[in-house]
DNA sequence: AGTACCACCTGACGGC
DNA sequence: TGCCGTCAGGTGGTAC
């Protein structure tokens, strides 16, 4: 589920627990977790730093480190972060753990192995690299929007949840997107019309900041939200028709038929 | 160049 | 009770 709201709520809880502290080790429990660099590695270029600063790229996390590499955490699915003191207190799947010098530990968590930990140069650089489109809250304008939709003949849904075109939408929140401006997900992206687009641009950006303030929990989502309601059968929070799911993409898409018509 | 599909991985859940 | 198949999800690779 980490998509960006969560990434960025990950961000927020590393920036207030875990910088300007020294890494004394580094445990890598699960090396399948680690995407480019070897174990060995990641404890030489860690041990000894501190991680002095963190940004986000979509769904991507990075932190800067005293050394000037920046360390990239991606969440796949079903992962996060937890500072805690006692190594009793060790989380469930944690994949790889730093160690710090005031006895404290951070623990990467990873449930499917979907995440990858690995090294970059850069922000920039690996935004290159990955070939990721702009973030979507951060980095994307209405104009640069429109010329997205405009020149591309996919589906609405996949344009969202193309990270090299928008970088941070997943499956999830995309049904919420387009349920909240009440576009079926099927419409191609380079017909929708001005009006519906600039709702598509409002709904992007009110379900991705609703999404962050909640933090994570789905009971602090807006009632209006599809979100808590995404299963075939329940209730359209706005006009009560049955919710119903489609296969698109070889993903599970839900919507409501009343309030998300084709044309 | 763009799209489509499968593999990766493991927990939850439904059917028998 | 417990086994088995299926689904969920993001990304990367391969095939078209």
């Amino acid at each position: 589920m980490p998509e960006l709201p969560d990434v960025e709520n990950f961000r927020k809880y590393f920036k207030a627990t875990s910088l300007h502290k020294r890494i004394t080790q580094v445990h890598v429990n699960d090396e399948r977790i680690l995407e480019g660099v070897s174990p060995d590695q990641l404890e030489k270029d860690l041990r000894g730093r501190a991680f002095e600063g963190a940004k986000r790229h979509g769904k991507y996390f990075l932190a800067e480190t005293s050394s000037g590499t920046w360390l990239v955490f991606h969440f796949g699915m079903m992962g996060g972060l937890r500072y805690y003191k006692r190594i009793q207190q060790q989380p469930d799947y944690e994949r790889v753990r730093f160690d710090f010098k005031n006895g404290y530990h951070l623990a990467f968590i990873n449930t499917r192995l979907l995440g990858s930990i690995g090294l970059a140069s850069g922000l920039a650089t690996f935004v290159d690299a990955k070939e990721l489109g702009p973030d979507a809250l951060d980095g994307l304008d209405e104009e640069g929007f429109k010329k997205l939709l405009h020149k591309s003949n996919a589906t609405a849904k996949s344009v969202l949840t193309d990270q090299q075109k928008i970088a941070g939408i997943g499956n999830i929140y995309a049904d919420e997107i387009l349920f909240q401006a009440r576009i079926h997900p099927q419409t191609p992206a380079n017909l929708l019309s001005g009006p519906k687009r600039k709702n598509l641009y409002a709904a992007l950006q009110m379900v991705l900041s609703e999404a962050i303030r909640a933090g994570g929990v789905v009971d602090r989502l807006p009632d209006s939200f599809l979100i808590p309601v995404r299963r075939a059968g329940r209730s359209c929070p706005r006009c009560g028709a049955d919710i119903i799911r489609i296969d698109l993409h070889g993903r599970g898409t839900y919507l409501c038929p009343r309030c998300q018509s084709l044309s």
